[in-house]
DNA sequence: ATGACCGCTGGAAGCGGA
């Protein structure tokens, strides 16, 4: 079973990218960021014309996320994540998937760092962690994959100090990230491939793509009973090189089920 | 690197993204 995590872009404006994705690498769950559509205009026709049913989470301009299955509809556990009842930004959504429990983050990115937006960020990880601790503890097999916007270490983005108040790489950061993996999550990507380069995000500007400048920002993280049937993990580097490409790549693994 | 991108909003520049 192979399972994915892509950071969209806009799902309207790259849904031939989409489509085109799906139907070469052939995933059977996919979890989508960064949909900027609200509810209505989601292209659930075009997906389902393409073998893929859907749950999603949708907000005018900004945020927006959503799990497919392919032949499957998913079955929506909850659309927020819980620990804030003001929050209502559309960035969590956890579905049932063929008895797996698939959560479909969008963490805040944080910047400009320090501020609002960067506290909004702890907070939000704070809230993830507390979830995924809940999560963990009810002993189900789960998938916690998304766009974390956290650069989890220095072998995570290329050489450069241009970044170093960028919320992406803020210690608060990494270490709220390393406190939800000691909960016993398995990094399947890292694990994989224990060193070098593993971009998922390649900023637009400045011929990042061209330089292969990018960072590691779109995490699976398994639970301990999905760790022990990981087979294979990668990233579909060639979708940011095609014509109006994201500014991320899918990150994707396979599983022995 | 005080950065050259991309797309949205609104109806112009300004913003969010990372």
């Amino acid at each position: 079973m192979k399972i994915a995590t892509f950071n969209i872009n806009n799902i309207n404006k790259r849904l031939q990218n989409l489509l085109f994705w799906l139907e070469k690498e052939q995933p059977e769950v996919v979890c989508l960021q960064e949909l900027k559509t609200e509810q209505r205009f989601f292209p659930a026709d075009a997906l389902r014309s393409a073998g893929y049913e859907a749950v999603w989470v949708g907000e005018r301009s900004w945020n927006g996320v959503a799990i497919l299955a392919r032949e499957q509809q998913p079955i929506l556990i909850r659309s927020e994540l819980p620990g804030d009842g003001n929050d209502h930004q559309a960035r969590y959504a956890e579905a049932a998937v063929a008895g797996v429990v698939i959560a479909c983050l969008y963490l805040p990115n944080g910047n400009p760092q320090p501020g609002p937006k960067f506290a909004y960020k702890l907070a939000w990880f704070e809230r993830l962690i507390v979830h995924a601790n809940e999560l963990m503890a009810a002993g189900v097999p789960v998938i916690l994959a998304g766009d974390y916007n956290v650069v989890p270490t220095p072998q995570d983005i290329y050489p450069t100090r241009s970044l170093d108040k960028n919320a992406l790489v803020q210690p608060a950061s990494l270490e709220a990230f390393e406190r939800l993996l000691r909960q016993g999550w398995t990094d399947a990507l890292r694990t994989l491939h224990p060193s070098g380069p593993l971009w998922t995000f390649w900023d637009y500007k400045f011929e990042r793509w061209q330089a292969d400048k990018g960072m590691r920002l779109d995490h699976l993280l398994l639970s301990p009973q999905l760790a022990a049937l990981l087979v294979e993990a990668g990233v579909d580097r060639w979708v940011r090189g095609e014509d109006n490409a994201s500014d991320h790549a899918p990150a994707w693994i396979r599983l022995k089920m």
